[in-house]
DNA sequence: TTCACTTAGACAACCAAGTTGTCTCGTACA
DNA sequence: TGTACGAGACAACTTGGTTGTCTAAGTGAA
């Protein structure tokens, strides 16, 4: 059939949108409102040793003002928390809480999920072959999510 | 090896926004700047018939006003061209000109050659099968394309 | 030891792309 | 004829980012 490029990215997007605006509707539900995939890296980045505003910044490759609004509204919702850096003042340092790890740990059972509902419609193998396809054309995964808006609000209300 | 459905999640994402980083930096470079998918859709949706500002805003699915930024944003670019309509001087109504076709034609040529770039890597047969299992999980095109920011800007600076 | 350099984080102003709400016309229908 | 609705403009606000400027504090070299 011979589809345009266009047609291609709309498919790739479309895939990737039905994919987050799901698993953010089911975030929601699941008691973890107005999460972005933002939110689940930058937790992970903390997680891994980038534990301070700048090291975030540079981690997710964001100004570090933007990524202590990201730090100020997780540490509002109890995701992580910081304290002053014993050595150096000047840092907070922050570490993730029980409730940033529950986040993370809900965050992939919905995306399993999900892709269990993917697979049953057309089948492991064919899913399997998808993602081998994906991975084949030497894509990585994007350093930095900033899609803003659609991701998060777009659907659930 | 049974990936998470996270990483799917980002295979689909990441893929998307090679394409689309590549379309829009190609654009760039044929003298289309600063053209986001939006645009594109914007001036099908006008050369099919909405060619007002609050039919367009209706197509895209966005308030009258975001399409009226959008229309004065293509008719600046010379992309649209807009005229009060003779029975009713409320309305602006726009036509595509030479440039917005060209525009059009460009954009799906830019997409098509680097479908064709991936066809060559991973074959054109896995590349058929790819769209064909994205097309049978029933997903359809997102009706808006309210992605802001990355798409246009994120690479070419 | 001191002084220059760099870094962390805060604040403010700005940008881009949307939104809502209010307003004025002008059309259309009953 | 009058009322309702639709088109488009304007203003204010929202979100998620940016840059630029500032202070405080650590670091390293003369």
């Amino acid at each position: 059939m011979s589809r345009s490029g266009a047609d291609l990215a709309l498919l790739l997007l479309a895939g990737f949108r039905s994919l987050a605006d799901a698993a953010s509707v089911e975030l929601a539900e699941r008691g973890h409102e107005k999460i972005r995939p933002v939110h689940d890296f930058a937790i992970r980045s903390i997680d891994a040793g980038a534990d301070t505003a700048s090291a975030l910044g540079r981690q997710l490759g964001v100004s570090k003002q933007a990524a202590a609004k990201t730090i100020g509204f997780l540490e509002e919702r109890g995701y992580i928390t910081g304290e002053a850096d014993q050595r150096d003042p000047r840092r907070r340092r922050f570490t993730v809480t029980t409730e940033g790890h529950a986040l993370l740990a809900t965050g992939e059972q919905v995306f399993d999920e999900l892709r269990d509902r993917w697979a049953q419609r057309i089948g492991v193998n064919e899913l399997e072959r998808l993602e081998e396809a994906l991975a084949d054309l030497g894509i990585r995964a994007p350093s930095r999510l900033d899609t803003p808006g659609w991701l998060a609000g777009s659907s659930p209300e």
